[in-house]
DNA sequence: CGAATGTATCCTAGGATACATTCGGTGCACTAGT
């Protein structure tokens, strides 16, 4: 039965592992918490759905690069009843998607946009389907950090009546499992959890004696294996560096760098580069790698600590997509602890500052975001969206006016609250600097335990279990080919151009 | 924490030095001024 609507609507003849169990729960109006690996197409979980019910579905997506990619993806295929609802989206057609909206089956947007006060009129006008929560881990991850409006989707789901709620991801601990439950107040919902497991890659940790070292050991793995490849690192400049210093040293190799503080357009290049293997390798921060569809990556080396294992295993997984044979390799120096560890106090609460903002609070008026953020321009906005969610929590703002609260309670009960955040941050760190320095358990093991698996024998596993990386030398270049000149290269792109 | 940048000081001039401050990752959306 819903075979042949997966036939009629994206012409596949069988569902793939774990599809059908949770579009069935969906259908049968149960909330469900799905982890799939990455490109075992988790979102026909929630497209199927959507298209079979009468109503609209709101999925929201972390990245607008994403919803784009999608939207464009279904239209192609013939599935036009689809919007996405974002900053990009033109005043016009915004208001034109608003006033059609019974007519979209799947609609894409942000947790921010969600809370705007025009979609949801327009959203309380038609019947919702689903609330589908793509990439969920980020509620956990980036929602008490710095996308508050992460934990404010409970409350539109409830708003909108609580239609049956998806929240799917390729990469979740049990704790943050157990957070995403609780923050999207899924009750009793249906799992469909599968192992994070990726027995084609092989896992390896160095620590090398300082940063010389660390570099030395860099170029020797560029210039060796096989690539293409990631190399994460822990700041924009150093993945800038990092880059710059291959090119220079590496014969052959074609690097570049991808980090949150370029332009869109340049971002967009070089992974369109990458794709495209028009580069080797790129020295990236973690802005990198969300929705990358490149299955032939074969390593990915860290050269600093990522901030926990769920991060790590995210990142490592862009590797060996198409299943051949790949490698991760955490590289550190023992000071990237340090380094990694005090990261983690950037967004330390300052309490007089606090104080000052919050005194601005007048019982009885109303708060608006914006402006209150505003008059805290010598903070971080950031900071000041959560402490306007936690404010509402807390019941210091009621129906968008100020309560009368006591400045006292409240700036300990803040300050408690962001030393907890701080805390939990780097108890989430230190199994990461385990997994670096423990050179008696099998790795995989050591990453497994934290997603409650034990992994069945592997061959190849890791560094721990006895392996060598010989196998992933890189296919010789040949020195006779002739060098690639590129003034003769442009030319000729030229003359095409003329119609020569 | 530690690297990088900013500021004060020396004193007939701008470059060296010491000391202080800031910054280090992830993204949405929106505004005001070009």
């Amino acid at each position: 039965m819903l075979e042949r609507h997966l036939q009629a609507l994206f012409g596949f003849t069988s569902f793939r592992q774990g599809q059908k169990e949770i579009i069935e729960a969906l259908i049968n109006g149960a909330d469900v918490l799905a982890m799939l690996p990455t490109g075992r197409g988790k979102s026909l979980c929630y497209q199927l759905p959507a298209f079979l019910a009468n109503g609209v579905t709101i999925v929201v997506s972390p990245l607008l690069a994403l919803m784009e990619d999608q939207v464009q993806q279904l239209k192609s295929i013939g599935l036009k009843q689809t919007a996405a609802l974002n900053s990009f989206t033109e005043k016009a057609e915004r208001r034109r998607l608003l006033r059609n909206l019974a007519r979209v089956k799947l609609l894409y947007t942000s947790p921010e946009m969600l809370q705007s006060r025009e979609l949801l009129a327009a959203l309380a006008k038609v019947k919702v389907a689903y609330i589908v929560v793509d990439e969920a881990h980020c509620v956990s991850y980036w929602g008490h950090d710095f996308r508050a409006d992460y934990l404010r989707i409970c409350d539109i789901k409830q708003a909108l009546g609580s239609p049956p709620c998806l929240a799917i991801t390729a990469t979740a601990t049990k704790e943050v499992r157990a957070d995403i439950k609780k923050q999207l107040d899924l009750r009793t919902p249906f799992e469909h959890i599968e192992s994070v497991n990726r027995s084609n890659i092989v896992l390896l940790a160095e620590e090398a004696a300082d940063q010389a070292q660390k570099q030395q050991r860099l170029v020797e793995m560029v210039a060796t294996y096989q690539a293409p490849g990631i190399i994460y690192v822990q700041s924009r400049a150093q993945a800038e560096a990092c880059s710059a210093y291959l090119a220079q040293e590496v014969k052959h190799v074609r690097t570049s760098f991808y980090h949150g503080g370029m332009e869109n357009a340049d971002r967009l290049l070089v992974q369109q580069q990458f794709m495209n293997g028009q580069l080797d390798v790129i020295c990236a921060t973690n802005a990198f790698g969300m929705g990358l569809n490149k299955t032939d990556v074969r390593y990915v080396i860290h050269l600093h600590y990522p901030l926990d294992i769920a991060s790590y295993i995210q990142e490592i997984g862009r590797a060996g997509r198409d299943g051949a044979l790949s490698f991760a390799l955490l590289l550190t120096a023992r000071e990237d602890r340090v380094q990694a560890k005090n990261l983690l106090k950037k967004n330390d609460f300052t309490a007089d500052e606090w104080v000052w903002a919050l005194s601005q609070l007048k019982v009885g008026e109303p708060l608006d975001f914006p402006s209150f953020e505003n008059r805290l321009l010598a903070m971080q906005s950031d900071q000041a969206r959560t402490v306007g969610y936690l404010l509402e929590k807390w019941g210091v703002i009621k129906g968008g006016l100020v309560q009368s609260f006591s400045m006292a309670k409240l700036t300990s009960l803040l300050h408690r609250h962001f030393k907890e955040q701080i805390a939990a941050k780097q108890n989430r760190l230190l199994p990461v600097f385990h997994y670096g320095r423990d050179d008696q358990t099998c790795r995989r093991q050591q990453l497994l335990s934290y997603f409650d698996e034990v992994p069945a024998p592997h061959n190849p596993c890791c560094d721990v279990c006895g392996l060598t990386l010989d196998s992933f030398k890189r296919t010789p270049v040949n020195v006779n080919e002739a060098p690639f000149l590129w003034e003769e290269e442009l030319k000729a792109v030229f003359a095409v151009a003329e119609g020569k």
